[in-house]
DNA sequence: ACCGCTGGTTCAAATAATGAACCGAACAGG
DNA sequence: CCTGTTCGGTTCATTATTTGAACCAGCGGT
């Protein structure tokens, strides 16, 4: 593993419930030498991506990340274009939604939104990465995405999170199958014990898909008519995503005439 | 320079006006090898922090930088609580109002608001950093921040941006001991040749300075009453952040009461 | 006085970063 | 069709950087 790597690792141990970190807690946290984990610590600080907090000494996330973000944003506003889509469409289903990009071989929220319209929510935290395998919005990236990352992920090591995890390559295979014949997922129960989801892809101008929307609805309250209706809107909004963002639908995406729109 | 050091500047290359860098556009900036650059592009991009333009080939900067800066403004809300209150100051004033923060030996900024209610307006990229030594927000972080960051900066070297900046150490030090003495600092062309601008330091919880906030307006328009306008209200909104943010004010800073708030 | 816990530093030893030369593809011009 | 150039990317011996055991120093408690 390179030294960028072994630095930049540390930075996701931040969290909604760890937002600051002392230097014998990063050693604990990576199992890496006090000195080693010291002068990553000081060099990431030199950049700005982390600070020391003046009285308790503990470093937190540094001011470069917002002005990166700033910069970002200017050139693929992907917050910005995202918030009001994803807004609307959980208020319009009246269900937790939300967009995450591929970010290596797991998925990085971007951007949630929850009505909070029931009693029962479906707990979401922006901080942490999502699997690719046991999310239907992983299974509608890898459905439409890189050969490479599909490969590498039926290979590689597949976490059981629920007696439901599709933790065997050919069941993955098979979601993954139905996924691209149907232009999105359906997961049920296979990251959390009662939730399913449904997700679809969102393209870049490659046709290649980079990210996914989902939403996701306590099983209990998951008929076949609600999954239906949060279908046709989820595909909508994916596919406003993707033009949004400058990206255009995979060949192999069945786009079907968005809902109310007659093709020409 | 260490590795990560090295990794990490190139993120500082991407802009406004340069959103995408591709391999041999970074080896020509960096001036090092193309098999080291190219390295150092594949690692930051297997973290998140550089994604790759699938049709270009181009990189650009990555998802992971948005999730974190999701994470830290959980911690600590700067950009959330910067905005309304910079917002405030620069439609109260009618000028060109920024928050910035200290990284390293520069200033990052972070959020800034024009209010556009004259023909001729301050430039302001939020994407590039800033100088200490020539801004004034700037001269009020080093008057107020920490002892090692002064002597650094002063001993370093001083660029001229124009025939107005202070590119000696004793005129520097003048300005910042008179930026100490009223509690905030006022600078005339002295990074941009038509602007003149009024910084105040912004406190942690240490009472250490981390960042300043400052009014810019061009240089026709300061005039002496104007400016005495300003400073009250930039000094009030420099007590609001830092309260805001959970810090509280150096000793040494001459926090006059609020203005309209007396003192109890 | 001691201990256990912080954060931080040093220097020889070992590992990881480096760069000249290489490859293959795409493009332009003769 | 051949040639030269530029692009992104890779290889492997050499070299320089990262590494970690042992070391300080400060703080709170006993």
């Amino acid at each position: 593993m390179g030294t960028i790597t072994k630095a930049l690792e540390m930075l996701n141990f931040f969290s909604r419930s760890r937002s600051h970190i002392g230097l014998s807690e990063f050693v604990k946290l990576t199992g890496r030498d006090k000195a080693t984990v010291h002068r990553h610590l000081v060099e990431l600080e030199e950049n700005g991506f982390l600070e020391q907090d003046s009285v308790s000494r503990a470093y937190r996330l540094g001011p470069a990340i917002l002005r990166l973000t700033g910069v970002r944003e200017a050139a693929i506003p992907v917050r910005t274009v995202v918030r009001p889509i994803v807004r609307a469409l959980a208020e319009d289903v009246g269900e937790l939604a939300h967009v995450s990009l591929l970010q290596g071989r797991m998925l990085s929220p971007v951007f949630h939104f929850d009505p909070f319209e029931h009693g029962t929510q479906v707990h979401f935290d922006e901080a942490e990465m999502l699997p690719l395998h046991a999310t239907s919005s992983g299974i509608a990236l890898l459905a439409f995405g890189a050969e490479g990352l599909r490969n590498a992920v039926l290979s590689g090591a597949l976490t059981e999170f629920t007696p439901d995890t599709p933790t065997d390559s050919e069941r993955l295979k098979q979601a993954i199958e139905d996924a691209r014949r149907a232009g999105y997922s359906r997961l049920d129960r296979a990251f959390d014990r009662e939730v399913s989801s449904q997700g679809a892809p969102i393209f870049d101008a490659g046709g290649i898909a980079i990210g996914a929307v989902s939403v996701a609805v306590p099983a209990v309250r998951a008929t076949p008519e609600k999954l239906e209706t949060i279908k046709g809107k989820l595909l909508a909004a994916a596919a406003k995503l993707t033009e949004s963002l400058g990206g255009r639908p995979s060949p192999a995406h069945p786009s079907e005439p968005t809902t109310g729109t007659a093709s020409a």
